[in-house]
DNA sequence: GGCCGCATGTAATCTGTTACATGATTCT
DNA sequence: AGAATCATGTAACAGATTACATGCGGCC
């Protein structure tokens, strides 16, 4: 048994993202998503995948589109946002990751589109996230003992974990007064 | 026209590793993996995964197998590294990581197999995996102007890249101190 | 004449996950 | 009687990458 409403992963909430602002076609978005000043930095989608997971959110009902056409060029296929895609954007949107390691790419990318929104936005994310990553340093346990012949293995991963999650924190602290707030602690 | 020879990735490079020491059958190896204090850490690897590598590293001549048959149990098949597989391990584990994103998981895998190297190895890696991320760091170039309104989307992806690898660099050095060296700087 | 830009996609391949299949023995 | 352990794998599917295919118009 499959779940029924399969939610959308990272590329595609982009793609969302990205049709959120105003209606598009497959070629355009790809251009803006590689915009080495935006969303470019932080990974690639090839065109032909890109193509595909258009494809697939329209068969699921986040998208519909209509063909444009136009003199001497290939129609645009323009796709827009359904009630459907509207309401998991947004969710997707506003909430934190959960896991560090969805940091370096989701978290970024959610940053991307909510700058758009406004400061006051921007500012409510990252206080929730500082509270989830706070819980993430404190649901590490102590590292185990040290000052032994040669420390075992978890005190490395450990030690490793902390460090991201520390490097986590003082940037989210660093964004948050860049956007002219201070959190709450 | 495609490589003559595909360089194994990290989870091949890890059966490659348990295979180091000591010839050894599928089963173990997928259970010493999953050691929670061991690689059981930093990543899991399903079962038939493993088995569908160890055919695949067997065809591509890094390992040899031969059949151990036991009474009243399914027979073991037993795997061996070759030359090439012992070749291509020891020259994986001891050369740094390229990028910052391959120190999770890439990283200490080699970390968990140079332990038993001794404190020497490991303090030679660290050191140059510290030159490497020094390097990362340098090639960042300084963040754009801050102090505007709020900052432009580069701004942000910088600093955090800038954390991740500060972040890098001192658990190295953590690492290096409880070894019980000091690196050369 | 040849390459680049526009605009769409399909097909093949790779890596990994989930699920399924087998069959004997030992534990509860 | 039923579950867990031992030991092997195959098959189907999902996600992403690479390569291929088409066709017109404009620029050098």
């Amino acid at each position: 048994m499959s779940p029924m409403v399969r939610l959308p992963l990272t590329t595609e909430l982009a793609l969302l993202g990205f049709l959120s602002r105003e209606p598009m076609y497959g070629y355009e978005i790809h251009q803006r998503m590689s915009d080495p000043q935006g969303l470019g930095q932080v990974w690639q989608v090839k065109q032909s995948q890109l193509y595909a997971l258009l494809g697939k959110l329209e068969g699921e009902g986040y998208l519909a589109s209509e063909l444009q056409l136009q003199e001497a060029r290939p129609p645009r296929k323009m796709f827009h946002l359904t009630e459907a895609g509207k309401k998991v954007f947004q969710e997707w949107l506003h909430s934190p990751v959960e896991h560090s390691r969805e940091v370096r790419l989701d978290f970024l990318v959610k940053l991307y589109f909510l700058r758009e929104e406004g400061a006051e936005a921007v500012s409510q994310l990252i206080d929730r996230q500082r509270l989830v990553s706070q819980d993430w340093l404190s649901h590490q346990g102590e590292p185990p003992q040290t000052g032994q012949q040669l420390p075992a293995y978890e005190w490395y991963v450990r030690q490793f974990r902390a460090q991201q999650i520390q490097a986590i924190l003082a940037w989210l602290e660093q964004v948050q007064q860049a956007v002219g707030k201070t959190g709450p602690g």
